[in-house]
DNA sequence: GGAGGCCATGTTATCGCTCACATGGCGCGG
DNA sequence: CCGCGCCATGTGAGCGATAACATGGCCTCC
């Protein structure tokens, strides 16, 4: 090639190989191989791992890779590979235990296969920002989506983007649109809601009290399920849920309500959030909590043993969430099977729904 | 099941049934071209809003963009203008309220400003999963990096890789290297931590203790010094730090061992989680809060009006914080100039601090 | 009324990489 | 000792977009 014709723009006057960085471009694989005495093509099978190389002359490369402090791009890469190692990720915008907690896992998870995140948060309304979001993510070439904690909105969109890459859900979508690639991985949160129930009225509350998160959310949908009918089986009434937010003032108003209206003798809540607000309400008047009510909450945040009293909550494996929500990907990636899979939810006793 | 017979990986058999969507390969801008009966710098032109395409063509060409369900292929893209529109994101890999509330807060002013946020969390052990992250970003072609609630072992990894483009750190670095493009906004740590010393001197402490977090995270330094300052100015004695972590847990423990030791009049607690882990321990041996010692936290996190009771603390503007970031970046990227920002935090007071 | 000049559009050359194939050595079996 | 085949490496052709320049048409202004 020609190493300094003319009429050529940014050309490298003289790289300066110490500190000095004229930050003209970037060195190409093209710049390793002149200065190792190769072709692109070697320093490729050198970056690559190919195995038929020389050792001497990976050696070489490696070295003139170091000198340059090269760096392969991926955009190039992407556009001939058709595969950019990314992964996009839809959340809910909010500082919830619960989805946070399962992009960690989802991150780790995905960077153990060596894929990158990039992440796009769902503000209200939902419908455009969820549509915005999906459409950077297929134009940046995302090889799957995940979609975290999704809502009857964000399902409905993504059915409508028809996203030409896999997609999973990582919740409990009870119907899942018959698309093709849109499937999910979930935490029983039937099964765990259940429990928790169960666990209120062996404790012998006569009637357990359902303050639901909202039920445009399909988790909240299945906690309410679970409760139901694990209220049923016991043969006991099914007061209606209480339908409220996620957040400890949701919690909180409806705590107040129920002073004002009457206690229940058991309270299982949506979520951890939910019982902390709750408690604050009774605190203020007077109700003790075990003594005049059971309570039991759902997630297991990280404040929840240390809360007054210690709550009783059912405790999600959200890093299982995560790592199989990448097996999914990976699977549908390779054309393989995949399956639903569901993971189990766990109660974790503590002092809020135990009297003595 | 291997679905494509050997040697052809990714060939697009037709696996894909349900949908039709042969996945051949997705329209280029020349499909578009074509289809539309113009140039494909015609359609790049309409795809860019150029100014100068006769309605008429625009038209035509939005129509076959419409009809090919064409997406403009952002390697590609990327290849040319060496703009990916991309930004990476170094966090701390925990559920913590900061940051992930001051990165909900970076992915909000990002998706504003058209970037979108590649993510990588921090594992132990930091200098190796930050060089990775740190390389992927990059091979990525980011055009700017933002860390969030840097340590100095971050600050030091960033500082060895002298990434080729801006970095922003989001937190109080008091001691940045300095590189050209290494800045930071942050909130001021320090005058909120001594806002809360005051507060709590003010109301009736002979002294205060101040439990702190780990000191190789500049944030907690930074509470430290707030706190050591105010003691001093003051003219209190200021009784030794107890360094410890950031969660409740740890709290919990100084909690029990303070109550063994001896309780202070008054206790400043670098975050809320760890206050709430000295309530509990507090409780569980009869130590009333604020009649017996008063407290305050740090984050002001969304739980934090709910303790019991209800706990005094310093709220942060994170919102305020990722816009700052991201304007910080924007100005590098454009070659302005840059300055240091710093944002208010604000003294809640409830009812921890306030005895009567 | 001819020379600019500004549209609207087309043509060509990259960007940095991987893929498919070509090419020379060299070992080895017949 | 020839030819086959397998290394190790090189060559050339795109991937899908933007950038820079080229090209006619039409309007305007002196």
């Amino acid at each position: 090639m020609t190493a300094a014709g003319e009429g050529a723009p940014g050309r490298p006057t003289d790289t300066e190989a110490a500190a000095g960085r004229t930050s003209a471009r970037p060195p190409s694989m093209a710049d390793v191989a002149q200065l190792a005495g190769v072709s692109h093509q070697t320093v490729s099978r050198v970056v690559n791992d190919h195995p038929s190389v020389l050792p001497a002359t990976r050696e070489r490369v490696l070295a003139a890779i170091a000198r340059l402090g090269y760096r392969r791009n991926d955009a190039a890469r992407a556009l001939v590979t058709r595969r950019s190692g990314v992964l996009g990720v839809l959340t809910p915008g909010g500082t919830a235990y619960g989805p946070t907690s399962t992009f960690l896992a989802l991150e780790d998870a995905a960077r153990e296969a060596g894929y990158v995140l990039v992440v796009g948060t769902l503000r209200l309304p939902h419908e455009d920002s969820t549509a915005a979001a999906l459409n950077r993510f297929l134009g940046l070439g995302v090889e799957g989506i995940a979609v975290i904690a999704p809502t009857e909105q964000v399902l409905r969109v993504v059915g409508e983007i028809d996203a030409p890459v896999p997609v999973v859900m990582l919740s409990s979508a009870t119907r899942l649109p018959d698309r093709r690639l849109v499937g999910g991985v979930a935490v029983a949160q039937r099964e765990g809601a259940a429990a928790a129930t169960r666990h209120l009225l062996a404790g012998g509350a006569s009637e357990v009290l359902h303050v639901a998160g909202p039920q445009d959310w399909f988790d909240a949908q299945e906690r309410v399920r679970g409760w139901r009918e694990a209220c049923q089986a016991a043969g006991v009434s099914v007061p209606a849920p209480v339908e409220t937010g996620w957040s400890a003032r949701d919690g909180y108003q409806v705590g107040l309500r129920l002073v004002r209206e009457g206690l229940p003798p058991a309270v299982f809540a949506a979520n951890d959030q939910l019982a902390l607000g709750l408690m604050h309400a009774w605190r203020e008047h007077g109700v003790r909590v075990p003594d005049d009510v059971l309570l039991v909450g759902f997630d297991d945040e990280p404040g929840a043993a240390h809360y007054a009293p210690p709550l009783t909550t059912v405790r999600q494996d959200f890093a299982g969430l995560g790592a199989a929500a990448m097996r999914y990907l990976a699977e549908a990636l390779e054309g393989r099977p995949t399956r639903r899979r569901a993971l189990a939810a766990e109660l974790v006793v503590r002092s809020s729904s135990v009297r003595g």
